[in-house]
RNA sequence: GCCCCCAUGGCGAAAUUGGUAGACGCGCCAGUUUUAGGAACUGGUUCCGCAAGGAUUAGAGGUUCGAGUCCUCUUGGGGGCACCA
């Protein structure tokens, strides 16, 4: 066969037929919404992508002929760095780059044979779908999801220039080779931790890998405990104490992450004492302080909680009154929703554990170096110069180094603090160690030493007391026990086990007033900005007058959103100016001071404030490209849309999607924030689903012939091109299936496509000698003996790709052909037509060649439904029943289904094979399978 | 270090889910055919053995009438997380 003629004609027929065009609804079918990830345009398809979309393809087209319809959408992922530096490279705009690369790709799709919709076609660098994106963040901002705050990027002191991390190898810049410093950038993240707990919860209900669940899981990293504060000693007990009946602190609202807030402590310099305002209830939830929930409540009986972390008020004059009474300040209706007034009395340091119970061995406390409250009780460390060196070095060291330095732990005590274990009363050291991270619990520890790995390993190092509280395997100091056990030493507590002290002793905790239950996650907010060029525009405005009004509260209520309020100074663009255009620019690196190379355009950057039309500047970061990919399952039902991102009819039509199908390495990031995504929508009722894939599939990644990852550099590297060139694009789609499991992948074995090559000329040379009548079809006596294996194969066929078992399925395709070679005068018009019906999904050209080409058909063979099987047709009359003796196999025999117990035994036993081991034994006992096996069990 | 997964001929793999291990394909061997072939076709192909037969699913043990499949340990490979308190 002439593949490159076919597969041009067929290719141009069906577009011209219109066979892969998609409608939201066909009267009497069901829709189908199946997605492959789409690509980014890299340049080539390679053979990987093969793999991911011929496959899939084979899935959609089968769910087509099943009477299904079946939207099978693409698009191109197409912003991102690669781009940029292509451009950087080269001196072309990246848009050149990347619409090249598009236009290369979309050919080498379509000549796959795979069925998409190319009106339906996505690319998320056109201003009219990533106006949808920046719409998306929008709502986010406006929710009051997204904040500023300085995160570390990677910075090339030479090159001057802020890097992605593919950018950094080894910890040097990739360009030029300098060691890549951290450096603090005030950037934009979204709140995905405030989803962390419905992202888990709803991963049950989904038909996932079980695998990538589990990573979801782990990532989220959910994890109970007590909170409990250490008091800081010889710090001057404030009278306030009997004023209000908490020990407010400092470092709850600090370390909320609530840049306002972090701005408000600043400016006002806040002394322990001091009324410290905390902007938004949300902090409190996010830190499960529990004492903060207990000041709120008894200051402001009045304020009850809605659902969503939004507050009302039962009573505001009672409300205001307290308000005014510790605030000294008349407030309004706007202002007050937004203030909690907290006295700063003492501070402690709040340590978030899982194991309260071996509390009475904490010998020591351990704060992150990002811990805020090194810098808040400067005064009071003796040797705050030797800490902040210290600081200043592992806060400049890379996420790599800390890695490498793994067994050995570094820290310098603070000295002239000393920490308070509220349950013995005891004053322990404070260090500050880069083994405690600053991002996760509460960015400080109490130190077990006995039983804790690292505890211990710092603690010998540092030549601190072991204190054993938990008696268990081992015991021996100097031995690590992590294990739960019986309580020893732990005052009333003693003789306690592990689990019920835990609850007991957080139940105390919270009687004293000194900790709580809480729950934490591994899970960190999502930063989105990125200092680069070739990414969807911010769309936010920086307005100093809006920010100077809201600060002061000298604004009207509504006026502003709680995006922009918890945000002073950034406004949305409006909807109606969207999308922000990226700008033409001439250097394409960032700016010295680490800004995007958006800020090289003074046009761009210099606009009037959306709000009150007063100066103001753009943002000039950009958004990361999984912002890009977190929505674009919502275009594909309607992705010409210029008024909406999707009409919500459409969208009721598809979503959400049926199947999903990519590689495992997306099972994290990007299908975590296309679920928060999703999440967020359905809260804000864009969208009335709570998860976007119901069902996932992963396909295993396809190795070099060295079993070594495909890399040019390796020379590893498979040209699904040169494989079309030879065999066709059926043949490659094909064997793809063939292979193994989709799951799986592994290395390519060379000369394994020959196989499906001789499988589709030895199908075209017998239907070429059929058309020929060179066979006309018969019957013998007991009927057409290929109407059984056809319809066994109908089933089998049907069975495995819906179970995404393609490998099977193109087996089972060849054991029919076999069996049509065998017993050619049998074969009829049922058989051949049959036959490539099924083949049709594998061999989308091959098959219509024959169904159209050679038997004469008038329309095209992927619109004909798909074949059932007769069960009656498909069945067995006879199977071969196995006999055993002892449970070892000794004879077999082909017998009516049916076929009793007693027969069966007689039939055994008349075996001269089972006579040649059972001489002289006696049958002890029959075990019997129906239409299976017996199993003689003899003895003397 | 922790968590998860996997291990079957020379190779990719299959196995009704506890019931004949090795389907299907590659490769290899023999033969047929061809001017030639790195083409096509026919037959064979887990290993040992001329055969009868025996052994065999990384290794060791266990449960069972019966184990590739379930349990325990060991070894080897892959993936994820990485000081998560």
């Amino acid at each position: 066969m002439q593949f490159k003629k076919v597969e041009k004609k067929w290719r141009e027929a069906w577009k011209k037929e219109g066979v892969y065009r998609v409608k939201d609804a066909v009267k009497g079918k069901k829709n189908f919404y199946h997605m492959v990830m789409f690509p980014y345009p890299s340049g080539d398809l390679h053979i990987g992508h093969w793999y991911n979309f011929a496959p899939a393809d084979v899935f959609a087209r089968f769910k087509r002929m099943r009477g299904f319809n079946v939207l099978s959408p693409i698009g191109f992922d197409a912003f991102g760095l690669p781009a940029e530096n292509a451009a950087i490279k080269r001196g072309i705009h990246p848009k050149t780059w990347t619409y090249k690369n598009i236009k290369t790709m979309t050919a080498q799709l379509e000549n796959m044979g795979t069925m998409y919709d190319w009106e339906r076609s996505v690319i998320t660098a056109d201003p009219e779908y990533y106006k949808w994106t920046q719409w998306m963040f929008l709502q986010l901002f406006h929710a009051g999801l997204a904040y500023r705050t300085k995160a570390k990027a990677n910075w090339c002191p030479k090159d001057r220039t802020v890097l992605a991390n593919e950018q950094v190898i080894d910890g040097k810049c990739d360009r030029c080779g300098t060691e890549v410093v951290q450096r603090d950038i005030d950037q934009w993240l979204l709140k995905i931790t405030s989803y962390a707990d419905r992202l888990l919860a709803d991963l049950e209900g989904l038909d996932w890998p079980e695998k990538t669940k589990a990573m979801q899981r782990n990532w989220i990293g959910k994890s109970e405990g007590s909170l409990v504060a250490f008091a800081i000693e010889g710090i001057d007990q404030a009278v306030s104490k009997e004023t209000l009946k908490f020990r407010p602190y400092l470092i709850a609202p600090v370390l909320s992450g609530e840049k306002y807030i972090t701005h408000r402590l600043e400016s006002k310099a806040v002394k322990v004492g001091d009324l410290v305002p905390l902007i938004n209830w949300a902090s409190k939830e996010q830190f499960g302080l529990a004492r903060i929930t207990k000041v709120v409540k008894d200051v402001m009986k009045n304020v009850s909680e809605t659902q969503d972390g939004h507050e009302k008020f039962k009573n505001r004059k009672e409300f205001y009154a307290t308000y005014a009474k510790y605030y000294n300040k008349v407030v309004d209706d706007d202002t007050a929703i937004w203030m909690y007034h907290f006295e700063l009395v003492s501070p402690s340091i709040d340590v978030f554990t899982t194991r309260v119970d071996t509390i009475f061995g904490c010998t020591y406390v351990v704060v992150a170096p990002e811990h805020k409250l090194i810098e808040a009780l400067k005064g009071q460390i003796e040797n705050y110069k030797e800490v902040s060196v210290y600081t200043a070095k592992a806060r400049k060291k890379l996420e790599l180094d800390r890695m490498m330095e793994e067994k050995t732990k570094t820290g310098v005590e603070l000295k002239g603090i000393r920490a308070i274990n509220p349950f013995t009363g005891d004053a322990v050291p404070v260090y500050v160690a880069d083994y405690v991270l600053g991002g996760y619990g509460t960015g400080a520890v109490m130190a077990v030493p006995a039983h804790d790995e690292r505890d211990l390993a710092f603690a010998k190092q540092f030549k601190l007391p072991i204190k054993v509280s938990v008696a268990g395997t081992s015991t021996e100091l100097g031995e690590c026990m992590i294990d739960d056990g019986t309580l020893v030493d732990s005052g009333s507590f003693t003789g306690m086990n592990s689990v019920a002290a835990r609850t007991e002793m957080t139940k105390w905790l919270k009687q004293q007033d000194s900790g709580s239950g809480t729950i934490n996650y591994k899970l960190r907010d999502w930063l989105i900005s990125r200092q680069r060029y070739w990414g969807s525009p911010i769309p936010l405005v920086f307005c100093e007058h809006c920010k100077t009004r809201i600060e002061s509260g000298d604004y009207k209520k509504g006026e502003f959103t709680k995006g922009e309020l918890a945000n002073p100074g950034w406004i949305g663009v409006k909807e109606k100016a969207l999308p922000v255009l990226l700008p033409p620019v001439k250097n394409y690196l960032p700016t010295e001071e680490g800004k995007s190379p958006l800020a090289h355009s003074k046009s761009f950057v210099n606009t009037s404030c959306p709000h009150c039309a007063s100066k103001g500047v753009r943002e000039t970061d950009t958004m990361d490209t999984f912002m890009c990919s977190s929505w674009y399952y919502l275009r594909y039902p309607d992705p010409k849309n210029a008024k909406q991102f999707a009409d919500p009819k459409k969208l009721a039509a598809w979503l959400p999607t049926d199947m999903y199908i990519g590689g495992a390495e997306h099972s994290v990031m990007h299908l975590l924030y296309a679920r928060f995504f999703t999440k967020v929508l359905y809260d804000l009722k864009q969208v009335k689903f709570k998860e976007p894939f119901m069902a996932l599939r992963h396909q295993g990644t396809i190795l070099g012939p060295d079993g070594q990852k495909m890399s040019k550099s390796k020379g590893n590297v498979i040209d699904p091109d040169d494989l079309v060139d030879r065999f066709g694009a059926d043949a490659v789609r094909m064997y793809l299936c063939f292979m193994g499991p989709y799951d799986q992948g592994g290395p390519w074995q060379p000369g394994g496509m020959v196989g499906i090559a001789r499988f589709l000329q030895r199908t075209e040379q017998l239907y070429d000698a059929y058309s020929k009548g060179a066979h006309t079809a018969k019957r013998s006596a007991k009927g057409n003996p290929l109407k059984k294996i056809l319809h066994q194969t109908i089933k089998k066929v049907t069975e495995d790709i819906a179970e995404f078992r393609f490998n099977t399925a193109v087996s089972s395709l060849m054991i029919l052909l076999n069996a049509m070679d065998d017993q050619r005068e049998y074969i009829d018009a049922e058989v051949l037509e049959q036959f490539l019906l099924l083949l049709a999904p594998f061999a989308p050209y091959f098959a219509e060649e024959l169904y159209r080409g050679l038997l004469g058909n008038k329309t095209s063979i992927h619109i004909v439904p798909w074949p059932k099987y007769a069960a009656r047709l498909a069945v067995e009359n006879e199977f071969e029943l196995v006999i055993q003796v002892n449970g070892k196999t000794r004879d077999t025999m082909r017998v009516p289904k049916g076929t009793t117990q007693e027969r069966a035994r007689e039939i055994a036993l008349a075996s001269p094979k089972v006579h040649a081991v059972a001489l002289g034994m006696q049958v002890k006992k029959v075990i019997f399978v129906p239409d299976r096996l017996i199993n003689l069990v003899i003895g003397i």
